[in-house]
DNA sequence: TATGAATGAGCCTTCATTCAT
DNA sequence: GATGAATGAAGGCTCATTCAT
């Protein structure tokens, strides 16, 4: 192997996923119509051409930070979900614990923000999105909740409906994170949040939350 | 008075919220930055000069929607309180689901998602949102679980923790009818979420759910 | 009429021909790709916005500098046509010569240069050139030729490809104006090609060219 | 001798003509502006880089282009005239056909469209251009006109004026079929339209046409 | 007060040119 | 010699803002 054409190559292979977490970052900060990509570029460490070579344009580059961020998350979501089929509480801990470990606390929770922000001006993307992840993301949520409530662990839930009162606390939380940290750094602190977070819906869903499982 | 000076005045004086109102449907369905004053004024019914008597210029019509829009509900808000200090059950009821009638349901529900997009490129406008909506609707919740863990009627929460994990779900709904309803409009609908909602939050909360409280 | 009003309109009435005519000088000087639009805008002694009032777009604009410019022109010489039917000699000298004067010697015989140059580059606007000036200007010239050999003035030429060899030095001169004067300013003149292209061509299609009609 | 050396030497050595060809091929379809480097050097086979191992730049292949292809054809006509001065109706037929076999109906008839649409943009090369083929191809036709009317065969015609009155349909038909075939694929059908071309202009040059040195 | 024509700074995008490999 | 990734200056176009009417 040729060291230095490896070295190019190696190079030419991870600008993509540099562009893309460059322009993340700042499509969260800023919003999209808001982010210059002489700014995306400067981010990356290269200069705005570079940028057109690997992206057609500034709506390509926004749709790759969506798509190939967020696809390859929900794959390890579904794998966990066949690994803990026999214990509802546990895997549902797992399903929203894992989301705020996978997408919450990092960079990805930008996500679900820009596409609240954008769904109306790129609506193809918001249905890829809707399909490929919301969708995605609830058959989880309410996989884990059916086998509670088959199992006599959970109450009877509506499962369409809780599913989404349980994601939104946690979307919310991780879009805060990324909006008023500056003015309240206290309530996006997770080690706080978390623990109410999952002592209100466990006993919110247990059908006897004294046993300890809401802890 | 001649009537048709009259009539002017009251146009006059109707002018910023007709301004305000088609401003705000536009940057809630394409953002700050993608929405032109081009729109906003011809939604009005004026031309873009017009607007331009009455707001400096896009940031200022930008802080007249967030700050115009909601403070007087906060008011509202707070008055309900103190109607409802002696049953908290009742009271926190009423708060959440006031702040759906009064916002979550209404254009109002555009304004935390702007907040939320917006905050970091108009930080005196988030530490405003923050001190006059956020801050002030997180201690009206807080008070009324205050209020209910002191009769003995709520669990022992973490107050500040459980007011975000409360909020979290309504928000999010709000913000969704604005993004996603054309991808699924049947979780949009709040006859079905809101039930679940309260069901899951009160069984969480009360010592003693069983009474029929969280229906 | 108000005045105000009235200069106000005049001039927003006037702007798309003083654009089509700064842009025509332009793109006749340096081409349609090398001609940039801020340099029209200041020819017409606008803003470059301004430009964008009236053109939605570069292209927009060429199509207009060409199709605005020559079409009228085209039904001018038609009319020619109708007034010297009996006199065919008369009749391709003033069909000719029109050109010459209406065209040729304008700021117009920039279009025939611009369309050789960027036909290929716009292939929808060449046919609407092709069909609308150089299909009627040959029905012209070729109806004159045909009237003046069925009275057996000239001689039985192909009609079609002398049409074509009529039309040639004519076009020639007219693009070397705007493209070599600054080499020889002197072939450029017309005083002198005009008298020897008639001579040589009237020569050429007379059955009795001694008569002194080819002067 | 290395025969795989040689082969790339003479791979070398046909570079530069094999980029001028597609160079001129691309500059005649769109522009010299509208081509791209990138093209010429796709339709040439070799990459980008290439382009500029053999050219300094845009500009010098645009020179290389209109210098390298035309100036040797030059010569071959200036051949032509020692060899045929006896017989000056034959020499100008010779001259302006052989300006036809050579130039007109090959890919440098491209070079004179080029020239007329980018003598503004390239002074110098124009000048060039003027001195080196334009004087010297009228150098050619007037000095068959001036044999001729010494003669006594041609009518004493203002020679320089209809020097340029004899290239027009000749010019003009070259640059035709570079840029209306599409639309009129009839007209630029040399074979018809050069009979006539001889036909017009011999009756217009000669004294006695009559003699069927006209055909 | 209301209008809308005009402005020009700013951003996305292209492409001639360079240079490390 | 050949490549093609990288650069950055330049131009088309938009839109917030101004101002004459």
């Amino acid at each position: 192997m040729d060291p230095s054409t490896s070295r190019r190559q190696r190079r030419k292979q991870a600008r993509p996923a540099e562009l893309t977490a460059a322009a993340l970052s700042l499509f969260v900060e800023k919003g999209y119509a808001a982010t210059r990509l002489d700014e995306v570029a400067a981010r990356a460490g290269v200069s705005k051409g570079t940028l057109y070579l690997y992206f057609d344009s500034k709506e390509a580059l926004f749709k790759a930070v969506i798509t190939e961020g967020i696809v390859p998350v929900m794959e390890k979501g579904e794998a966990l979900f066949d690994a803990l089929r026999d214990d509802p509480v546990r895997l549902l801990r797992a399903i929203l614990g894992g989301w705020w470990e996978l997408i919450g606390c990092t960079d990805l929770a930008g996500v679900p923000k820009l596409m609240m922000a954008e769904s109306r001006n790129f609506p193809e993307l918001a249905r890829f999105y809707y399909d490929e992840v919301i969708s995605r993301a609830r058959a989880l949520v309410g996989g884990a909740l059916r086998l509670g409530i088959e199992q006599g662990v959970f109450r009877a839930v509506d499962v369409p409906a809780t599913v989404q009162v349980l994601m939104g606390p946690l979307i919310l939380l991780s879009i805060w994170r990324t909006s008023f940290s500056a003015c309240d750094a206290d309530a996006c602190r997770p080690e706080k949040f978390l623990p109410a977070y999952f002592d209100l819906i466990m006993h919110g869903l247990l059908v006897r939350p004294d046993n300890g499982d809401s802890r």
